[in-house]
DNA sequence: CCAGGATGATTGAATTCCACTCGGTGACGA
DNA sequence: TCGTCACCGAGTGGAATTCAATCATCCTGG
């Protein structure tokens, strides 16, 4: 498996939450009109003052457009979400793809990197990210993260040897969880990103995972074995 | 200062949204069950699915009597929020006095187990934490975790004499909003918490505040001054 | 190639829901 | 018995959501 893999297949699925899927073409820009309008609303009044009338203006829609593809309000604000994420993983395909890895560190700061880019750059993320434990179930970000882990492992599994199963999958989550909220964290106030908690993130994962997954940990389980 | 310095004189500041201190005691009662139902329903619910009328249904009392005490809806999840963290505050003092404190480890650890403990008991508390970047003045959540952190280093340098400064304040900071991470993940799905994630937190923390403060950076930093 | 029916897409006034107000009614204390 | 304090709940306004009517596009038989 290339790092490609992590796009995902369900790249389409993302949107499941419409209820219903575009057959003509001009739906699919109503679409991503919608989002980019949402994206845009709610960078400028924010995340709780953003009204479903000030997406349909903005997006040149009317009310009722907004309802025959999202059940209501806060499923526009998912449907931001999941397309937030699906950017971010190929951003950080991209990061992956422009950068020679010579160790799985690599690969992991490219993922901080590709999230610090997004966050600086996307409409929208700075609000509706990862962390959303707020609005409605938000099963919805554990699964993206856990999704995430597992995809992360097999690149890591199969480019750099680290021993692949569970323990893996279950640390790159916790890496993740760290991540988001250091993350979070750093752009809460400073829409450019507190340097320092970007710099500590760094830090903190990669001490994580050298714990497990550095040369002197490999070397012992290589031993061990 | 003590290890009750944790509580914060601004104890009674909590309540600083209500409208009108209550005069005669029944009012009091009125007061904290309105916020007894405010958790209920927080927890049954979910959060942005709270209602004023479920609220005061659920607490005995009339949409009236909810806005004779909070000037609106957020303001009580706000309340909650505070009584939940002086709470918490309570319980890190209970815990800490509850055990012998061999190391600043030790303090470190009591916080975590008065968390999950609070997790585990307090209706709510698992919806309005430290974390709630989510709906309004998000800034609030932020200010906490600093808060929390600073009376967290006072306890530190004074008992353990770790080494005061903005240094240790910042690395708190990441400390909290890493456990904070970790901890509601550990809860997202099981109620009880799953172990895994609370046994990761304590590691995490332990290795992180290690780097910086465990025996052999200690002694690094003493014999360098 | 084209009528014209079938189905997708859009609209926006009407409806429902919900936060919040306020004038009226009881309950407590002195 | 009077003056507050506390409480109630119908009423108001604005936002969320619905839905029947209308328009646009596709498709098919002739």
């Amino acid at each position: 498996m290339s790092l490609g893999g992590l796009l995902g297949e369900e790249t389409g699925a993302a949107l499941q939450q419409v209820r219903t899927e575009p057959i003509q073409q001009r739906s699919a820009a109503r679409l991503s009109g919608l989002l980019d309008a949402a994206a845009a609303v709610v960078d400028e009044v924010g995340f709780d003052r953003i009204t479903t009338a000030m997406i349909a203006e903005r997006a040149g829609a009317s009310i009722g457009t907004v309802y025959r593809y999202y059940p209501d309000r806060v499923a526009v604000l998912h449907a931001l979400h999941e397309r937030a994420v699906v950017r971010f993983r190929q951003r950080v395909v991209d990061e992956l793809g422009a950068s020679t890895l010579t160790s799985w560190w690599d690969a992991v700061d490219c993922v901080v990197t590709a999230f610090v880019g997004l966050y600086r750059s996307e409409p929208g993320f700075r609000i509706v990210n990862f962390d959303d434990r707020d609005a409605a179930p938000a099963a919805d970000a554990v699964a993206d993260a856990d999704f995430f882990a597992r995809r992360l492992a097999d690149v890591l599994v199969n480019e750099f040897d680290l021993p692949a199963g569970e323990a893996l999958i279950f640390r790159l989550e916790v890496a993740v969880e760290m991540a988001d909220a250091l993350l979070a964290r750093a752009f809460h106030t400073d829409p450019l990103g507190d340097e320092r908690f970007i710099a500590e993130c760094r830090l903190v994962l990669r001490d994580y995972l050298d714990r497990f997954y550095g040369p002197q940990a490999l070397n012992l389980l290589a031993t061990a074995s």
